[in-house]
Parts: C-alpha cells; sequence; structure tokens
DNA sequence: AGCCATTATGCAACTAGTTGCACATGGCTC
DNA sequence: GAGCCATGTGCAACTAGTTGCATAATGGCT
C-alpha cells in the first residue's frame, strides 16, 4: 500500500491537483513508484473520504475544474506512522532476465536486438538522471531533507548504471547465432 | 503476462509436479520472477486446459496425489514467440526509497534501523548468489546455453551489488537525529 | 456561432498478484 | 486404530495495477 503515501508525500512537498500529480509523477517521485492519472484520481478519492487530505476551498467542485489538495494533519500523522514502519525488499520482476533464461532452453532468435534497445533506454534514463543530479544537486551541500533527496536519485543513477553495464557485458559474450 | 512462460521454462528444463515447481522457484527462476505455490496451480491449470503442457498418464488424478507435467508443442511453440517479443523495461517500484523520500518531509526517525536491516538482507542475497555461481559455473567454459544462465545469475549479482553499495553510502551520510 | 485542441476529472472493466484457508493421502507413533 | 505431521493440490476472496473510454470547461481559430 504504497500509492496513497506517495501522493501523500508529493502533496507535503506541494498542494497540487490531479493533473499536476500525474506531471510530477512523471518526472520525479513516479521514476521508483510510477502511477497513471487514472490511479492517482482514484487514490485522492479515498484520501478525502478518508479525511487525510482536503481539497481546497476555492476550487468549483465541478468536472473539468481544476481542483487542489492539500495534506491534513491526520495525513500528516499517517505518513509518519507509515516512514517509520518496515518492509522487505521487493523481489526483482523483470521479463527480460525470464526470456533469456527461456532463450536457454528454445533458443535466442532476435535476443540481441531487444538488449541493444534495452540499452538505449537504459542509457537515456541514465543521462536524464545525470541532468537532474547536476541541476539539483550542483553543490555537496549536506543538509538533512537534501541529503536524503540526493540518495533517492543516486540510487536511480547506480540502478541504470548497472543494467547499462550488464547490458554491455551481456552482449560482448552473447553466442551469435 | 510472464509466469506462464516461466512456467514454461521451467517445465522445459525439467518436467515436475506443481509442489517441486514451487520449490524450483524458491531457489532460481523465482528470483526474478517469483510466485506462489497457489499462483503456480492455478496457472498450470490454465496451461492445461490451453493444451500448453499434459499431465503425465502415470499420475493418479485425486488430490493430494503428484500430478507431473510436461510441455506439449505448442507449449514450447508459444514460448518461443514469447522469447522473440520486445517488453520495456520494468520501472522500479521500491517502497524504501518512497520512504526516504517521505522522510525529507516528515522527518527519519527510525529509518538508520531500516536501513541496516536491509543491508543484512541484501548482503546474505549476494553471498548466496556467489554460492550459486561458485558452484554452477566453476570454470569459464562458454558454451551456449550455460553463457546465457550464467548471465541471468549476474544480472543478480550486480544488483545485490549495487543495493549493498548504495546502502553502505546512504548509511554513512545519514543525518544523525 | 461552430469546431477543435488542450487541460482536467473521473468511471468501469479487466488482469495480475496476494492472502487465507480447505482438503486429500500416506507414513509414523502412541 | 487414533492422532499427528509432512507432502501435495487447490478454491475463494481480496488488493493493486492497467486499459479503455467518457465527460466537462476553456480558449483560440475561422
Amino acid at each position: 500500500m504504497s500509492l496513497p503515501h506517495a501522493i501523500l508525500t508529493a502533496l507535503l512537498e506541494r498542494p497540487s491537483s490531479g493533473l499536476e500529480l500525474t506531471r510530477r509523477f512523471d518526472k520525479s517521485i513516479g521514476f521508483f513508484w510510477s502511477a497513471t492519472h487514472q490511479q492517482i484520481y482514484r487514490e485522492l478519492g479515498r484520501l478525502e473520504a478518508s479525511g487525510h487530505i482536503r481539497a481546497l476551498p476555492q476550487a468549483g467542485p465541478a468536472r473539468g475544474q481544476k481542483k487542489e489538495y492539500e495534506v491534513l494533519a491526520a495525513g500528516r500523522a499517517e505518513l509518519e506512522r507509515w516512514t517509520a514502519e518496515g518492509s522487505d525488499p521487493r523481489a526483482v520482476r523483470e521479463p527480460l532476465l525470464l526470456r533469456l533464461r527461456a532463450a536457454a532452453v528454445v533458443g535466442s532468435a532476435g535476443l540481441d536486438a531487444e538488449l541493444r534497445r534495452h540499452l538505449a533506454l537504459h542509457r537515456a534514463q541514465l543521462d536524464d538522471y545525470l541532468a537532474i543530479e547536476r541541476h539539483d544537486f550542483p553543490s555537496e551541500r549536506a543538509d538533512g531533507e537534501n541529503r536524503l533527496q540526493h540518495a533517492v536519485l543516486r540510487a536511480g543513477i547506480g540502478l541504470e548504471t548497472f543494467w547499462v553495464e550488464w547490458l554491455t557485458e551481456t552482449l560482448d559474450a552473447l553466442p551469435t547465432d
């Protein structure tokens, strides 16, 4: 149950409407917890119903009208509770690795094109992250909030770096058939 | 839709019953596509109904009796088709990163204990993988099938290595509050 | 005024994965 | 032979995530 907490975090950073949240998810929080706009609207409805957030009064309640939300005290408390909670690391679920394994049994025709495609995607994502790092964390000042956000970004950089290296090695070692 | 293909791959490697598959998933394929025994039985039922696999005739059909499955030609064809298919890399979904991000907003009490716990888990998993590598790939002989399976294992090793390094760095940089 | 693209909100149906439990057989022990 | 445990199969209900589509307001263009 992470999506509501991702939304609470985003709303605490800045009150937003559903569409704004969707866009912010596409370029920061969504890097490690993605969500579609449909999921976000549904969850906003639930969070409002449960008293964790509320719509800012200014906005008209009509459809097609922007509706901004802010976090209430109960929502902040819930996020604090959840932050202190533990959860085991997620198991890896990556179809590409499954395909390699299957290819070992039924043959690996066309596999190297797919590996090359993934390599290009991971390189692009890595470049994005590095650009964000240059922009948002230019100096190594170490104030608390900043440091945690930088650590999260470095996780993204490290993961993409791993994939780029692994794909490069694996392409080199691939049997040419 | 990866689970049926994971099962087909496993059954091609060796015909098995549901419980045997469950155990094999716990220590090889499941490292990058985990599944519970309930999921596996349900999927075996579907694969049998669609004519991709069949139960070996020897086994009695009764409940509580072992029932072994083997892959039919249609199943093998389906796996070949799927292997050649493409799929974009899975987005990362890791609650721990979300918690760091939330901690940047509501405070990071107790977070370092959780990071230490994850570090221990990832170290243990990495050791497991390294032990498997020593056992299954002692020399660097490069025959085709073997090479792909080794590449998959090295992905696991690389990912766990990344987490161990990232967690170590992040713990060092954590504000002590 | 009519048309269209953009911004914005949202429902409904479906698919996949998780959790909790039930049931069957056979061997071992008391 | 009664009770218990390990092995083995399986259903049902629930939760989370995805996909497809519907609807409303607004502003610019012709």
